[in-house]
DNA sequence: ACATAATGAGAGTGATTGCTCACTCTCACA
DNA sequence: TGTGAGAGTGAGCAATCACTCTCATTATGT
């Protein structure tokens, strides 16, 4: 199992690695600190990574498999395409917990996509646009047969990952104030975009 | 005019600053990539800021009186109390104009605030909260009578503001494609929400 | 048990960086 | 003319960081 246990090594350094990049920033973080974090000596991380910044694009590597038509948004897809059935909301929230425990991870992402242009093509292709697809031929289907109104399904994607996304967001800032369920609060979240987006009789 | 000239120096690294930090992130940027960007040495930087952190704070100190009440949020607002009337839309629209226009020192604080508590508190304190209010000040009225859906305020404040702020990063990353008319995404994306938040006879 | 590869420990290197400091320039005022 | 305060300068310092090298130790596969 040769593989397997360099991969184990790899596995630690790319774990801590998220820790202390998502703590710090890539450029805020120390190759020492993370492999003060992951138990292995300094060099070590240089044996299975050129540079520093190739422990980011490991990092990205490994996000991007576990990343591709995450199970939300089958969850998302499926709703948009029965309508707001309840056991669909309910899949959306677990999937969303899961979500959540990868916040640090996808947060880092996003945000170093900023500095890094390989990294925000990656993530443009591999991740945002397959979902903006998935959940664009969904809303799409629900538009043929004339019960969503005829706006860009590509726009009307966004609207639903960002209110979703700003809402994770902001429970995130705001953890310390009088909160609503969160359960209800992400069926008034889906309750809001379904209704926005619905047909109107005389329409299109 | 003593003063003048040393806030004019002040200012013209506030703005060098503001560029670097977006372009490169506040760990990767170089106080002496500053200086040259503002066009002074560097050693005068530090006459007008302790350290370099001290740059950030100002930054967002400058950033904080420009940013309390902006002009957009004022008229969300107001479309918020009169419906969706077509000049409220078009104002929405010359406002977000201005909001690109700052796009890149907005993002450089949201980026910042994750590894600075001291920005983050501020930007939540003097800038997320008073938007925060101020929307759900306005959706209340309309609550209460009986036209918006009874959901938590501020979470309907939050999907307006995320559907927005989405629309707007779209906008940016996904620039090179098609895209569909911009004054006509900004409706849609406003109607949208209208909609969905647009109370129903037996609601309540 | 033996050969091979992987790792830990840690000193070392060259480049870079935030910041300092001695000095200059300007200008108001005595 | 002399003086002192304040703004600006840029060479330079001490510290840090990504990365390398060496060597002893451990783990693996046969």
């Amino acid at each position: 199992m040769e593989i397997a246990e360099a991969s184990s090594t790899q596995k630690k350094i790319i774990d801590a690695a998220i820790k202390v990049f998502s703590e710090k920033g890539f450029e805020g973080a120390t190759t020492s600190e993370i492999a003060q974090e992951a138990g292995v000596a300094e060099g070590t991380i240089f044996r299975h990574f050129d540079t520093k910044k190739g422990i980011l694009q490991g990092i990205l590597i490994s996000a991007v498999t576990s990343f591709q038509r995450p199970q939300i948004m089958v969850s998302l897809a499926r709703m948009i395409e029965k309508g707001e059935d309840h056991s669909c909301v309910s899949m959306v929230k677990e999937q969303l917990d899961v979500i959540e425990q990868q916040l640090p991870l996808l947060k880092l992402l996003f945000y170093e996509a900023q500095f890094h242009t390989e990294v925000q093509e990656i993530i443009l292709e591999k991740i945002a646009r397959p979902i903006l697809d998935l959940l664009s031929q969904s809303i799409g289907k629900r538009k043929n047969m004339r019960e969503f109104r005829c706006f860009d399904s590509n726009l009307m994607a966004i609207t639903l990952i960002s209110s979703l996304w700003g809402y994770v967001i902001w429970k995130q800032i705001a953890s310390e104030e009088e909160t609503i369920d969160e359960e209800e609060a992400l069926i008034q979240v889906l309750h809001i975009w379904l209704k926005g987006v619905q047909a109107n009789l005389h329409d299109c």
